[in-house]
DNA sequence: CCATTTCTAGACTGCTCAGTCTTGATTCTC
DNA sequence: GAGAATCAAGACTGAGCAGTCTAGAAATGG
């Protein structure tokens, strides 16, 4: 194999990615990817096989690969020492990560495909809200076990702050497109507002109960 | 035009959607609805015009057609007789009508023909979650003035609110495929947990803040 | 500097599918 | 029941595209 090769093969991916993300798996096509990237369409064969095998290869690689951005140092949380500037900063880094075009055009594309490539929408769903609902419910046990938090259900309360956070500026970029994408401000103030309803509304109660009656739950 | 034309086009429609929604727009072919609902492809072509027609036709009434059922009847919530009861119910009817095989795959649909047809996903937008978070938020800016709730930014407490009932659920049907799907009583507990989240967070602080500090927000 | 391997350029094949056309049957109107 | 419109069945056209093949250029290695 020569050198050369090597450097081919990446331009080959990052054409094919950029197209595929762009306007998804159907419109594009080897001739499209082989002309953005200079390469003979022969090559392209030679080295992927197939259209398919290329789109399975880009996109597995760039899941993974995004799990390896977002969560590479695992967080600990001290609960004894601001819990929530360190829970504040693991969900603005996870919330600034999730809406990068690449990955919501990431998730459109996998959703676009999930008839086709059902294992590659589970893939994206191990590899990101599962393992940063995960990582929140460690937090959160953490949290409740040192009597900072009280939930019932630590798991269900992670995901509701997961989709506090995440939900509407995430549907918004899914739908309305990468214009949609709130800038730096806009993220943290979505956290901090988050955080906020969530520590008050877990927040333990001191002895008597809020004003607030809990009538009929059946 | 002939009487049974009707009958006719009204099977197409339901040929065409069901296979729209199962395996998207690409693999879905002009031949496979006609033979679907019996019908000559020239009778589809003389109905529709074209495939796209066809499929623009479809999703946009099912767009508005959702949401004159999910919300047809404007709800009214009383803050001083039984607010949670009548938002839970609220909750409960809007994720039990998203959480159905036919809207998860108008939305995975119109996700992969975003970059095709941007109004679509837009006008989905528009209707669904925009629409659902707009009658959320005339509801807490009432619940607020009449202090049931403390809410700074009743918009922003509405739409954390309906992403912390739709987040999760949403999001694993949109990936994991139809058998992810929740049944009604986790739908239920799913409302009752986010509104007693919610409930509690906003609550009116009596006098003295809770025993928790709130530092750094800068 | 020659032999081998790898690349390029582009022609070519085969298939799929949107959309059209033909022909003949069926149904509605009067 | 005659004439007019509509419909069914399927053949046909043309375009797009995945994947292959060929011939030759260019790099590699001895």
């Amino acid at each position: 194999m020569r050198p050369s090769s090597l450097q081919k093969r990446e331009a080959a991916l990052r054409a094919a990615e950029r197209q595929f993300l762009a306007t998804g798996y159907e419109s594009v096509t080897m001739d499209s990817i082989a002309a953005e990237c200079g390469i003979a369409k022969q090559t392209l064969y030679s080295h992927f096989g197939s259209k398919r095998a290329l789109f399975l290869e880009l996109v597995t690689a760039e899941t993974v690969g995004t799990r390896r951005t977002v969560l590479s140092p695992p967080p600990r949380v001290d609960p004894h020492d601001e819990p929530r500037s360190a829970l504040r900063e693991l969900l603005v880094g996870q919330l600034a990560a999730v809406l990068t075009p690449n990955i919501v055009g990431l998730r459109r594309l996998v959703i676009g495909e999930l008839p086709r490539s059902p294992e590659l929408a589970e893939a994206l769903y191990e590899h990101g809200p599962k393992r940063a609902i995960a990582t929140l419910t460690g937090i959160v046990r953490e949290l409740q076990s040192a009597g900072v938090l009280r939930a019932a259900d630590p798991e269900r309360a992670a995901a509701q702050l997961n989709w506090m956070v995440m939900g509407e500026p995430l549907n918004r970029a899914m739908m309305l497109g990468d214009a949609a994408l709130p800038d730096r401000a806009e993220i943290e103030a979505q956290v901090d507002l988050a955080l906020e309803l969530f520590f008050d509304g877990l927040a333990p109660r001191p002895a008597a109960p809020s004003a607030a009656g809990h009538p009929a739950h059946a």
